[in-house]
DNA sequence: ATCGCCTCCTGCGCGC
DNA sequence: TGCGCGCAGGAGGCGA
């Protein structure tokens, strides 16, 4: 799914149609996603102003004059910018409308997305109350990670996919930024100097720059605003290349499951 | 407080 | 060619 990347480029992709504009109307089709689009929701957004539009981790938060959407891609959810009117296709749950006369379509086949209501100020829904610090913000460092270490004796790699400690890193790039570092992807996160918890905080940071660049990752589902999808894809060097030669040292990358979830590793550049 | 496990859902690629 | 199985980018919620 759409990781941290891949939010921001979908936000970016949405901005400029959405920013300053007044949301006309929602077309809800199918209300069942992670948690049921409540009725009225439509009602409730219909005819305000966009004020705000913002990330916030994988949350994407469009903040009206009373009350906001939250708005989450789950795991193959995606938006797009239609240019012209078209017939919705399968898995196409939502549309937000503007008096401009712009659509975008929301698509999440696995339908682990949500469109969610909130009467005050979006920014202080209860979702987002324990979301941990932004990785892009100047505040991430090395310290944030290894104090989070400190009460905890998870792999490093399940303590860098935790949104109450960091946002936004998922399962491709927590890979990534793991060989990135030089990270052993199950060393505990109880033994790992400050000193390489500094090179893994610079090292997710740029993984997540530089894929915000490329528009993010395509695997399956996942598409940019207009269609495209993003080439980060070709610059994995470890996620998804089981049995292939590293980049780096020539030995074979191996594939293991931490917290039932696939991960990639280099045995020869991490430890 | 922390952790591991299970769950939601649909589609696809693989092996037989 | 057809079918069953395992797996997929998230993360909430549960019991221990």
């Amino acid at each position: 799914m759409p990781e941290l990347p891949e939010v921001e480029t979908t936000l970016n992709g949405i901005a400029p149609y959405l920013s300053g504009q007044t949301l006309s109307g929602i077309k809800v089709r199918d209300r069942r996603l992670r948690w049921p689009v409540t009725r009225g929701l439509e009602q409730k957004a219909s005819g305000q102003k966009i004020r705000f539009l913002e990330r916030r981790g994988k949350y994407i938060l469009l903040g009206l004059e009373h009350g906001g959407l939250l708005i989450h891609l789950g795991m193959s959810g995606s938006m797009r910018v239609l240019t012209e009117p078209a017939p919705p296709q399968a898995h196409d749950h939502f549309d937000l409308e503007t008096s401009a006369g712009q659509v975008i379509r929301y698509r999440d086949p696995r339908r682990f997305g949500c469109l969610l209501w909130h009467s005050g100020d979006v920014r202080k829904h209860p979702r987002l109350k324990n979301l941990g610090i932004e990785p892009l913000d100047s505040v991430f460092n090395g310290k944030v990670l290894y104090d989070a270490a400190r009460s905890r004796r998870v792999a490093v790699k399940n303590l860098i996919m935790n949104g109450e400690v960091v946002v936004g890193v998922g399962n491709i790039y927590a890979s990534e930024s793991l060989f990135d570092a030089g990270i052993h992807p199950h060393r505990s996160c109880h033994r790992i100097s400050l000193e390489r918890y500094e090179r893994l905080s610079q090292s997710i940071r740029k993984i997540l720059a530089n894929a915000i660049r490329q528009g993010g990752t395509t695997l399956r589902d996942f598409v940019r605003t207009d269609g495209r999808p993003g080439y980060f894809e070709q610059q994995l060097l470890v996620y998804g290349r089981e049995g292939q030669s590293c980049d780096r040292c020539d030995g074979e990358i191996r594939k293991t499951v931490i917290g039932q979830r696939a991960s990639y590793y280099c045995p020869g550049c991490q430890h």
